[in-house]
Parts: C-alpha cells; sequence; structure tokens
DNA sequence: CGATTCCTGATTGTCTACAATCGACGGATG
DNA sequence: CATCCGTCGATTGTAGACAATCAGGAATCG
C-alpha cells in the first residue's frame, strides 16, 4: 500500500491540482480497483496520516464521491463505500441501457467509414478471442469497443453520465456473474449493433444498443438466480 | 434575503441534519429558484456570514454541488454557478429523452387501471387548459404529468437520475423558449404516450417518451435560432 | 449466565487561524 | 495615452484544535 500514497504526492507535486482534487481521484481509484471493498469505512484520520494532509480536503473529497453514488456518508458514523445489492445493480443496468441505447443513435446519425472499419476490426478480434473461450482477453476489447461507440456519440453529458454509472457497477462484487450466456452470444448481439450503425438507422441503432445492455441485465439476473439456486 | 437565513435555521433546529447537508439544500434551491444565478459567484465567507456557520461546511457543500453539476468549482477563484450554454442544453436534453423513454417502458410494463385514469385525467386536464391558451396553468400540469410517469416506473435510480437532469435544466434560463410549438401540439404528444402505456407495449412507451422530449429539444432549437434571427 | 447500563477511547463535525493566490487599482514608464 | 509592474485587500485552501457523538468493552444487576 505504500506506493499509494506515492500516487498522491506525484499528483500533488503539480500545483495546479488542489488536495481535494488529487485527493478523490485517489479514493475513486481505490474503490473502483476494490482496495476499498463495499461497505468498508473510509477513516478521516487514518487517510489523513496516510497522505500526509489534514482531514478538510479529504471530507470535501467524500462529500463530492457521495454525489456520484460512489459512498454514503452517515452523520456522525463515517464513511462507507457503497454496497450495491442486486436491485441496485438491476436499477443501474436499465438507466446504462438507456444511455447506451441514445449513444447508439446519435452515432448512428454521424457514422464515417474510418470509425466503421475500427469498430468492425474489433468486433472481427472479439469473435477470435471468443472462439478461445478467454473472457480475461475478450473483457478489455469489449469494454474498449463499447467506450469508442459511447466516446464517439458527440454528447459529452451522455458521455460522462454513462461513465458514472459504468464506475458505479463496479461496486457490484459479482464480475464472475457476468459471463453469463457465452462471448460468442455477446459478439453476436455487437454485429447486429454494428450492421445498424452502418446502415445509419438511428432507431434501429438504439434499439440494438439498449437491447445488448437488457440482455445482459437479464444474464445477470440468471446468473444470480442460478446462483442463488446452488447455494441452497 | 432575510426569509432566507430562517430557513436553514429551521433545518439546524433538527439536529438529525449536519449542517453540511442543510446548507447543501439552501444552496442547491437558491439555484434551482434562480436566486443565484448563473454564473454567478459563490463567495464562502458572505455565506458563512449569513448563515452564521464556518466555511468548512460550505465547502463541503459546494463539492457536492459540483459533482450534481450545478457548480463550477475553479481553484484559487471560487465557486460559480454553472452556466449552461444552448449546446450543454441540447446535451442534456439527449440524455433526458433517453432516461424519459425508458421510465416510459417500465410503466408500460408495470402500468394499473388506476394509475392510468390518473394519467388520463391529467391530460385531459391540460387539454382544457391548452385550449384557454394559458401557459402558466400548463407547465405546471405538464410537470407533475411528467413526475407521476418517471415516479411510478420502479426505478429509484433512473427517477433520480432523471430529476438530476431537469434540475439541471433550471440552468438554462431561456424558459420563455420551451413555449415553441404551442400547448395542443404538447398534449397530443401526451396522449400519443398515454395511448402506448395503455397498450403495454414496452418498445412503443419508451419510442413515444422517448420522441415527446426529442421533440421538446428540436423546438428548443428552433426557437434559438428564430430568437436569434430576431435578434440580427 | 445473560441482559442491561455505564464509561471511555476513537472518530466525526465544526470552528478558527494562517498561508497562498488572485484580481483590481494606482503609479511609473515609454 | 497605452502598457506594464507592484502593492494590497479579499478570498480561497489547508492545518490544527475543540466539542459532540457513537460503538465497543467492562461492570453491574436480575
Amino acid at each position: 500500500m505504500g506506493s499509494d500514497s506515492n500516487h498522491l504526492a506525484d499528483l500533488s507535486v503539480v500545483k495546479s491540482v488542489s488536495l481535494t482534487s488529487a485527493l478523490e481521484k485517489e479514493l475513486e481509484r481505490l474503490i473502483l480497483t476494490g482496495e476499498l471493498e463495499p461497505g468498508e469505512r473510509i477513516n478521516e484520520i487514518h487517510l489523513s496520516n496516510r497522505f500526509g494532509t489534514s482531514r478538510g480536503p479529504i471530507r470535501e473529497a467524500t462529500r463530492s464521491l457521495e454525489a456520484k453514488g460512489l459512498v454514503e456518508v452517515v452523520r456522525n458514523r463515517g464513511v462507507f463505500v457503497r454496497r450495491l445489492s442486486v436491485e441496485d445493480a438491476v436499477e443501474i443496468y436499465d438507466v446504462r441501457a438507456a444511455l447506451f441505447g441514445q449513444a447508439g443513435r446519435l452515432l448512428a446519425e454521424r457514422m464515417t467509414d474510418g470509425l466503421l472499419g475500427q469498430l468492425t476490426r474489433m468486433v472481427d478480434e472479439m469473435d477470435a478471442v471468443a472462439e478461445r473461450g478467454s473472457f480475461d482477453d475478450y473483457y478489455p476489447l469489449n469494454l474498449s469497443f463499447h467506450n469508442l461507440i459511447v466516446g464517439s456519440c458527440g454528447n459529452r453529458t451522455l458521455q460522462a453520465e454513462y461513465h458514472r454509472f459504468v464506475n458505479k457497477l463496479h461496486l457490484f462484487r459479482a464480475r464472475a456473474l457476468v459471463q453469463g450466456g457465452g462471448l460468442a452470444v455477446s459478439n453476436r448481439e455487437h454485429r447486429a449493433m454494428l450492421e445498424a450503425l452502418a446502415s445509419g438507422d438511428g432507431d434501429r441503432a438504439q434499439m440494438t444498443h439498449w437491447r445488448h445492455v437488457a440482455l445482459a441485465k437479464r444474464r445477470l439476473i440468471a446468473a444470480v438466480d442460478g446462483a442463488a439456486s446452488r447455494i441452497d
């Protein structure tokens, strides 16, 4: 853990960034990587000792993280990394589906040959990886594919919002459950999205993109039910 | 303005609310009502004098408001109520359309006779008000109608998010421009939404709800262009 | 022995003070 | 007259101190 405080020290050397902002970024990183786990309490004094700052900026940072939905601030008790229930995760998937669908629509209406080629190569590569059944290789490609779509839709507000929700899903500690349905199924949905994007049809793109996330939600629910049955 | 500090005093009497939380609520109210105007600087010392608190809780509150997109914190310069450009507003409308569409879909899939009756009465009432051409009477009804839909969709995350974006649009000081297209046109779109909700068809409901906000966006753009032409 | 109460240490919430930064204004210079 | 530089007051960013609150452990009671 010692290297982490070095991380913050590097940031504060650049004096254009306030301590509060640097702390917020670092805390967010600790949360998203799982070093601070859901339900875990964020102790101001420990953190201030660890980072060599006073408690003020830490308090400011945690207020911001609360508004972003990554922590919960309980008066007189402390700040806790937010714990997501299955119900929470399902709700977040619905929001994410809506945003991703809208990103698909916006992108279909402004698609270029270059971008379409890039996206196509990514889907081809995911096909190859899926054949090998390698989730660890597939996941980052899948992430890049989604990020390129959202990042190219031309709406920064939508992009920022989408990523906030994707970040929040990091709190749902059930990544192994997300494999449900198989990689080939997931990439077939990517192909349908691609075709819709190529067609320039906004309605169709919105529907295929929305459906991809909605089906992922369903796979999650099925996996959770399956896991619960296995426990019983 | 003196009555506003009484507002905060009332809140702090109830000791279950921290000063920071009370200040955040009050600042948000001041921003959303327009008492603190877009671009205006929030002066910590003035506010701490006004509310009889130290600056610490004010700083914490403004960090949260920043994450909610209502203010911008500029290091060493201060906190400014966020100013929305037309482009910002258009981006927000797109996000709002996506969320509203999703709310429509979710509601269509869980509609009850009682709720449908309630929504129908509201649309009928809006018809009557629209005939009189009374925007001031129409607007709150319209707001209630939208809120009932989103509030009944069964997804709290979506609801909270939708309202965050509606709040942000308060920063766009061009409410007079939102009248474009006429009240009767707007309420015809409400009827299409109603029919879709009654049919229980999620696809159809999502599309009609999405379209309603998307058309409102178009009307806004047209009104902005019209206003610009009139200036030239 | 289990349940209840009390005490104390740890932590949080807020305040005050100090240092750093910025912008406005006035004076000097070309 | 325009531009540049220096000064100063206002404000922001942060640290440290003090008071309030809570949870856990120990003591007491039934």
